[in-house]
DNA sequence: AATAGTAATGACAACGTTGTCATTACTATT
DNA sequence: AATAGTAATGACAACGTTGTCATTACTATT
């Protein structure tokens, strides 16, 4: 590997003279630099990332934390267009980007001391997941692409406004006549369906009905899930005339339960969506959803890491709800009288 | 943050043999090992990576490169599952990993020396990438996830079965009495996208048929794409009876753009993806594609990095293309008369 | 009792950078 | 002509580890 030692060699200067020409930090004369930078190029000189970091405490890096109990969301097409939106910021600022499939019982917070990373994001933490501990008081970098708990609380987040999207899909319903709607929410522990349920709620009661909390229902975000529990759904007295789902491929997934139980979507149940997933539009029929907008999610959460890590700490934490879209295809219809 | 030195200090021995504790280098008498444990404990020691990577040249990261041509694979649920093999396989193995969006103009073989990496895994590589330069010279180890050049070459890769895959999927339509297929087969720059074309090429011709090359059409891996191609195909005289699809986001697309055309799926046409993502079976009717495993990929191409990283180059290459299965479900039918 | 062998430990250099301070050789000012 | 200021450069320490070699204090063997 070629080093300092090996230009500064080469070119008949010091060490230090080569560093400055490379980092551009102090006057060197044009005569030298040109020299210098020539043997840079025929040796094929690149800096070593570790020795710099050692020297300057920080490694260029971020971390992209996947908590350990949400490895669903690898598999999730949610989850690509956050990362992309990651990506491509922290590639546009030169950063590195370490993407962290957190182990079992190991703190996220080791991160900054072991790896030395500069800051850190999480993708989908679930409430009280222990392994937390540390991150807020080290009072090191790091942004949430998500609430970590349902109130006020200092860390930095972007998050889609999950009761409003809900708010907005239930005032659908209504406004097309069903009374009777369930909601498939998602995993429990997920603040983000804590606030889908929130939204259910609120709209509902706004609307002068009392919430059957037998129409809520926690299952995977799976499209298997959706199946199933739809299927089940129409086996009982009374079904619902509509189904709410916390994210689209629950919903594909209910589609199929439904019509395999002999109903036709949307004249016998209309289905909601969450995500608007580029496949949202070619499922047949094609899903109406609440929109939310996952790159761009992924997009701030970056910049604001990048922000904090330049600026340093701000004094009231950033915390950004993206509006979502209710966005009406052909999965909804009026309720059957 | 805490040094060896303050390990050190703080139990009365000197740096190395805190050193040697942490690293089980040598013997400790039982004694010491455990007041410098403590001190380890009571400190919240953790080594630092970055002085580690300096002494010893390696990282113990390894680089996932996403080459800037091929931005398009981050939006593709195949990604994720590849990119979850290699996760929790480098994730087992103590290594970090280090997800490279690459630049236009940046040679992928300067992260060995900038970035120290380990290795490094190639996941769509496009034919002749020029970044690709000084990669497979240096000897370093690294893995590709798909061929880089379809023909015999010394690096070492996994690959799903495309010529298998598609031959299996003319021969099911054969077997249907379809004579006019389409391919909508991927973009042109890629082996894969290559690789499936002549598989076709090569079921059509052992059927005693000519291939027409009207019939072959690169597009993009889009659903958006697979609507509009699929509509313009409807609209020509004689148009196919079959259309086969590179991958299930194009085929989803297809079946949408047949249905709005007047066809229907599979009695006028019959529709085949490739990738058997997990929303195929929801489809509707459900697609019948290609099945590969996209997961697995992915776990043999970080055990195989491993390998290499660990015991040195092999003689021969690594080379292993994964089977495909044909999996039958609603979108092909007998073809119409 | 002398010697060889081993377990346990430490001193010091090195990895490849950057920061601090010193030195040299100018040029501009009085 | 003396002085001050600045541009250009280098020597050396430091970042936090690990590797090499040396040293000490034993134990086992002759």
């Amino acid at each position: 590997m070629v080093t300092l030692k090996d230009v500064a060699r080469a070119s008949g200067v010091s060490i230090k003279t080569v560093s400055r020409v490379v980092n551009g930090t102090a006057e060197v004369s044009a005569e030298t630099r040109q020299r210098v930078e020539g043997v840079i190029s025929d040796l094929g000189y690149h800096p070593n990332t570790m020795a710099r970091s050692l020297v300057n405490g920080r490694s260029n890096t971020v971390g992209v934390i996947i908590p350990h109990s949400a490895g669903y969301i690898f598999s999730h097409p949610f989850f690509n267009e956050v990362l992309r939106g990651i990506a491509e910021v922290l590639a546009n600022n030169n950063l590195n980007l370490l993407l962290h499939l957190a182990h079992q019982n190991t703190p996220y917070a080791q991160l900054y001391n072991q790896r030395r990373v500069d800051g850190l994001i999480f993708m989908s933490v679930p409430t009280g997941d222990p392994n937390l501990e540390g991150v807020l008081e080290s009072k090191s970098p790091c942004v949430f692409t998500c609430r970590i708990v349902e109130e006020n609380n200092p860390t930095h987040w972007v998050d889609a406004d999950f009761v409003g999207g809900l708010e907005q899909a239930v005032e659908h319903l209504f406004s097309l006549g069903h009374q009777r709607m369930a909601l498939l929410a998602g995993p429990r522990n997920l603040i983000s369906v804590q606030l889908r349920v929130k939204g259910y709620r609120q709209a509902v009661t706004r609307n002068g009905l009392t919430v059957d909390e037998d129409n809520i229902h926690y299952v995977d975000f799976s499209s298997e899930a959706g199946h199933d529990l739809a299927f089940q759904l129409m086996t009982k007295p009374n079904p619902p005339t509509a189904i709410l789902c916390g994210d689209d491929m629950m919903a594909i997934g209910v589609i199929q339960g439904l019509q395999e139980a002999g109903r036709r979507v949307p004249q016998d149940v209309s289905v909601i969506g969450f995500d608007d997933i580029s496949l949202a539009r070619f499922s047949a029929p094609p899903l109406t959803t609440i929109h939310q907008d996952t790159y761009r999610k992924g997009q701030i959460a970056a910049e604001t890491l990048i922000r904090l890590m330049t600026k340093g700490n701000e004094n009231s934490p950033f915390q950004q709800i993206l509006s979502t879209q209710l966005i009406i295809r052909n999965t909804t219809a009026l309720a059957p009288r």
